[in-house]
DNA sequence: AAGTCGGGGTA
DNA sequence: TACCCAGACTT
């Protein structure tokens, strides 16, 4: 790519730039939070976590100093929670974000497109940004069907001379966003279509990966009793750090329910779907008369989605339910 | 190298 | 429905 057509992506980027909240910004910690929350999250889902995460917690010793649950609910919903335990280690290993990226990568959650992204965007770092929309903007510009990620990374901070780093990666980024779409690219509003050796046939570049989808059958246990509903926090793993109903397998579940004595009734059933998980969840619940330990409020506790998805089925149903008497934990 | 981790948008 | 999104970490 010669200089002349980096200078036209520069200024289609000028006119064209997606007004998001963190374009411009400089601050090495707000650029770590806004790349961070755009880890596999599309710009449009990211940016009201992002002013809700920086107005609670807008430094980095700020988030330091607050508990992992409180920054856990901030990020509930958001996904990924294991990017905001990370974030909440990172902000507790160090009190002040290191300028390269060689150092970024060593700080937790920070991979190689984080650490370019943060040191380019935030301290000017020549160094090129590689990302899902980068990927297959090369792959296409170069007509590469399958390059591997040190090919792309080589040629990223080769495209970053001559130009200003925190500029051209968000072009890239932007034209892959806007442009370079991954199905029906805008071939004729691309500023580098001239020179593009993929353009008769995008689709071709990079080869879509297929991904296997598993289906997975969970059994839900909602116990709502005086104090609340019967929360448990999840270790480490799917949800870790986050609250939510016991979500079992069926034998676990019947396991469970013996164990806290009670006879649950099933209330109907939730799908969820993930990238590589197709969810069905099949709701169960009862009233307590009794309190009983780990009873609580839920709107207290970060919750995912589908706990959301969950007690949206079961409360409104249990809410009618007559107080049964609890059955002898013993039968 | 392959699996795992959320949730939502798009064609 | 299938694929992807401003990926990182574990196995």
């Amino acid at each position: 790519m010669d200089q002349g057509l980096k200078e036209t992506l520069l200024a289609w980027y000028r006119a064209t730039a997606r007004p998001l909240p963190w374009r411009g910004e400089k601050d090495p910690y707000r650029v770590l939070v806004a790349e961070v929350l755009l880890q596999q999250t599309r710009a449009a889902q990211a940016a009201p976590y992002y002013h809700r995460f920086l107005k609670r917690f807008p430094t980095l010793e700020a988030l330091a100093q607050a508990p992992l649950e409180e920054v856990l609910k901030v990020w509930a919903g958001a996904g990924y929670y294991a990017r905001a335990r990370n974030l909440h280690r990172l902000a507790q290993s160090v009190s002040e974000l290191p300028r390269s990226r060689e150092a970024l990568l060593a700080l937790p959650g920070v991979g190689p497109y984080t650490a370019a992204a943060v040191a380019a965007l935030a301290f000017g770092e020549r160094v090129g940004v590689v990302d899902g929309n980068v990927r297959r903007v090369l792959a296409r510009f170069y007509a590469l069907e399958d390059p591997s990620p040190q090919a792309l990374w080589r040629l990223a901070d080769a495209l970053v001379e001559g130009v200003d780093p925190a500029a051209w990666n968000q072009a890239l980024m932007d034209l892959g966003a806007l442009v370079c779409t991954p199905r029906r690219p805008r071939c004729g509003d691309c500023p580098l279509s001239p020179s593009c050796r993929g353009r008769e046939d995008p689709g071709a570049y990079p080869r879509p990966r297929r991904r296997s989808q598993k289906e997975e059958v969970l059994w839900a246990l909602v116990l709502l009793g005086p104090g609340g509903v019967y929360l448990e926090k999840a270790e480490a793993g799917r949800y870790g750090g986050l609250y939510g109903v016991p979500l079992l397998d069926e034998k676990a579940f019947w396991e469970r329910a013996k164990a806290l004595g009670v006879a649950p009734r099933f209330l109907g059933q939730v799908r969820h779907e993930l990238t590589h998980r197709r969810l069905r969840v099949r709701v169960w619940g009862a009233r307590l008369e009794a309190p009983l330990e780990g009873l609580q409020d839920p709107s207290a506790r970060p919750l995912s989605k589908l706990t959301q998805k969950v007690l949206g089925k079961a409360l409104p149903l249990l809410a009618h339910e007559p107080v049964v008497s609890l059955p002898d934990a013993e039968a």
